[in-house]
DNA sequence: GTCTATATCGGGATAGAC
DNA sequence: GTCTATCCCGATATAGAC
C-alpha cells in the first residue's frame, strides 16, 4: 500500500504532525493531563479535524506509543551484534538523545498502572518482553562465565530495567544532579565481569 | 492546640476520613485522574462538604502526601539504630505492607515531573533529601571499609532509590513475577561487604 | 479534508439555606 | 457542618456545511 502519493498523501502527513504534537503533550502532561484541544492547536488544525484522523483519544495514544516503538527498534537494529553491556548503554544513550522520550515513558508507564488506562496492556507487555530479553542475555553471560557468581539472570534483568527507569525519573526532577548513564554503567560493571580474552 | 475534644472534634474526624479516601483515589488513578466528586462519594459526604474542609484539590493532595510522610517516619523511628542495609530493607518491607502506598508514590512521583503539578515541589525535595541521607550512609560505610572498592556513595544513593522505585513499578504491573525486596537486597549485597566482626 | 457549531458530559468552585 | 442547587469551564464527541 502506497502512502506517499495518491489520495492519502495529505492524510498521512497530517497524521504524522498530530502524532508528533500528541507525543509532546503526553510526554509533558501525561495522558489524563493532556487534551485533544491543545494537541489540535499545537498541530495548527481544528479539534474536529484532529478527530477526523484519530477517532478517539485512546487511538491517538496507542499510535504514539507504537510509532515510537518502531522508531526505537529501528535505531537499535543498526547496533545489533554489540555485546550486551554495550547494547544496553547504547540504547540508553540513544534514548537520552531523543527529547521527551524519557518523560513520555516515565510518565505514561506510571499513569498506566491502573487496569482501565488505555496504555496498560502496552506497558505490561513491554515490561514482560524486556525482562525476558534481558534475562536471556544475562543467562548467556552466565554460561560464558562472565556473570558475577550469585547473580541471578532473572533478578538482574528486572534490576537493570528498574534501575534505568528509576534513575530517569530522578533525572527528570534534577538533571544537574543525576547522571543516568553513569548509574547504569556502574551497575552493569558490578554484575558483568570483563571478557577474558580482552585483557 | 487540642483537636480531640471541643468544637473541632468532628471536623478533624471528617478530615481524616476524606484524606483516607483521597489517598485511595490518588493511589489508583493519580491526581488528574481522580475527582473530588468521587472522593466525596467514597467519604459518604457531599462535594460541598468536602470542599468545606479542603478548599482546593491541591490542598487535599498536599495533605495526603504530608500525612503519609508523618506516618511513614513514625513507623521508621522505632527502627533507628539498625545498620543501613537492614534499615533500607525494613523500610521497604514496611512500605509493602501498606496497601496502596507504593502505587501512590509511583503514580504521583511520575505525574508530578511537570513543573506545574501541585506535587512537584514535594517530590523534588523528597528525592533530594533521600539522596543526601543515603549518600551519607554510604559514605559512612566506605569510611568503615565496608563499601566495595570503586562504588561511589553519591551514585550508590541515587541507584538504590532508583532501583527501589523502578522495581516497585514493575511489581505493580506483575506482582507475581517481580520480587521487589529480593532485587533491593541483591543490590545492597553487591555493594556492601559484610561486617568484619560478624564473621 | 477541513471547518463551525453544538451536543453532552464531568470537572472544580461558589452561593446560600438549614 | 452539611446540604442542594448552580455556575462556569473544559473535556470528548458528533452533525453537517463547504
Amino acid at each position: 500500500m502506497r502512502t506517499r502519493r495518491g489520495p492519502y498523501a495529505k492524510s498521512a502527513e497530517r497524521r504524522q504532525q498530530i502524532v508528533e504534537q500528541a507525543y509532546r503533550a503526553f510526554a509533558t502532561r501525561g495522558y489524563h493531563g493532556s487534551s485533544l484541544r491543545e494537541i489540535a492547536a499545537a498541530s495548527g488544525i481544528s479539534l474536529s479535524n484532529l478527530q477526523h484522523h484519530f477517532a478517539t483519544k485512546e487511538e491517538l495514544l496507542v499510535t504514539v506509543l507504537t510509532r515510537r516503538d518502531e522508531q526505537g527498534h529501528g535505531a537499535v537494529s543498526g547496533r545489533q551484534g554489540l555485546p550486551f553491556r554495550e547494547h544496553v548503554l547504547a540504547q540508553a544513550a540513544a534514548n537520552e538523545g531523543v527529547p521527551g522520550l524519557i518523560a513520555l515513558y516515565s510518565i505514561l508507564s506510571a499513569e498506566a498502572v491502573t487496569q482501565e488506562h488505555p496504555g496498560h496492556a502496552y506497558f505490561a507487555e513491554r515490561y514482560e518482553a524486556l525482562r525476558e530479553e534481558y534475562e536471556a542475555e544475562f543467562s548467556t553471560l552466565r554460561a560464558q562465565g562472565r556473570l558475577r557468581p550469585g547473580v541471578e539472570p532473572a533478578l538482574a534483568a528486572t534490576t537493570v530495567i528498574a534501575l534505568w527507569e528509576g534513575v530517569q525519573l530522578q533525572w527528570l526532577y534534577a538533571p544537574d544532579r543525576v547522571d543516568a548513564g553513569a548509574a547504569l554503567r556502574a551497575y552493569l560493571d558490578l554484575v558483568i565481569v570483563p571478557q577474558a580474552d580482552a585483557l
